[in-house]
DNA sequence: ACAAAAGTGTTGAGAGTACACCCATGC
DNA sequence: GCATGGGTGTACTCTCAACACTTTTGT
């Protein structure tokens, strides 16, 4: 057995989960209940066990954060600026996570003031450098919108095309063109008409579709395929 | 002050360093020393200081492999399955880097056994989870060579269409037609003619362009642009 | 004069964009 | 019957892809 002589920083995880709440673009915050930064929201997040995967680790935040499995999540980038935490050398490698909108029960034993939705775009002053965090975790995330199908992981299995279009709309931050966007959704053939129709609305109830794709799928051939 | 009372991992950065050599896309490799995987070849790396960013580390691995500077490096991923070194708990931290193939020497001290170029398609044997690393940075290079300018940091400052062409035929593996390309890279307004030519060939002396963005460009106002 | 790489335009097909009206349902 | 969101087609433009010959130089 052979040993390291190196000095050792501590290993976080911290987690950028995304939802669509009301017709925005959220994350989930945590208000800290100690210092440093007593007090500020702040990413869910936690250290990495010793013998606990990087991934496993971040999987295992989002569950005690949120009771929930099963959900799109991907690395997004390590942090690790010596002077990040200013209780010692912290390295964080950040992940995000997209949660279908009807999945955002919280946790029943959290307390409501502690853990909280708030809106992407407007996000409260935050711990560490957690805004970095964010605002990477945005570009990614529209980026990302453009070329793959991870826009479907912020829905339930079966969804509207209407809802659909609102999820590039909100978080691409602005207005698709309703036919060109059924088109183009219809030529990926990624989508399967169910017989069932959402009868919640006041007026004409829309058909239900369902994602046929087991999770996430690049959406490239020749070029580009997916630039609403 | 606080201090932390979790377990430590030790913390890594390691490089792919790619330059077009040959014709080929080639990646720089150390042969190990100790174990474990004594006499394996490696990806240049080491651990990252106490108060060092972790780029700064990655840089500093670079120059120490190649005497290089200025060159473009980006972080990949981070790897840190709890079983990837037999010796215990690392954590590692990846980047690529791209050399341009004018600059490619090796620092002097460096003893030609030890280290060495490789084609990135054919790699020997490599030590922990290395091929996985590479196999990694050839997927994320080749996306990004479509939708940025990434490529022309293989390049000398000064180089010809053909050459230029060459790099991107190289790295996706595929042809390219000619005229469509020159006319492709004329459109994008990124290159700058100059008054000299390239007198080295047997033949028909080619023009010299230089690359007019500072460092790094993304190619996209909406949708891609570099679909060649 | 010849070998070899440099350089140069046109055409057809497919995708993106802009744009306006009828339909089905609940009240 | 009316208010509301659901649903549908066409025309123009632009970019992509395929394709072959002339030019310039060294030997």
């Amino acid at each position: 057995m052979y040993t390291y002589e190196y000095p050792r920083p501590a290993v976080t995880v911290d987690l950028v989960i995304f939802t669509i709440r009301d017709g925005r673009l959220q994350i989930l915050l945590i208000r800290r209940g100690e210092a440093p930064f007593k007090g500020r929201w702040a990413l869910p997040g936690g250290f990495v066990r010793e013998d606990e995967d990087l991934e496993a680790a971040a999987l295992r935040e989002l569950d005690e954060e949120t009771g929930v499995r099963d959900v799109y999540l991907e690395q997004l980038f390590t942090f690790g600026e010596p002077q990040r935490d200013p209780r010692g050398r912290v390295i964080t490698v950040s992940y995000f996570a997209l949660i279908a909108s009807d999945r955002q029960v919280l946790r029943a034993q959290t307390d409501a003031a502690e853990v909280q939705w708030f809106p992407a775009d407007e996000p409260p002053a935050l711990a560490f450098d957690h805004r970095k965090i964010l605002d990477y975790a945005l570009e990614r995330l529209r980026n990302k919108l453009e070329y793959t199908t991870v826009g479907f992981q912020l829905l339930p299995r079966k969804f509207t095309l209407t809802e659909l279009q609102q999820v590039y709309e909100t978080i691409l931050g602005r207005e698709l063109d309703k036919r060109n966007f059924r088109r183009k959704v219809e030529l990926l053939g990624i989508l399967e008409e169910t017989d069932e129709k959402k009868m919640e609305g006041v007026h004409r109830p829309a058909r239900l579709y369902r994602f046929k794709a087991r999770q996430f799928e690049k959406l490239k051939d020749k070029g580009i395929l997916f630039p609403f």
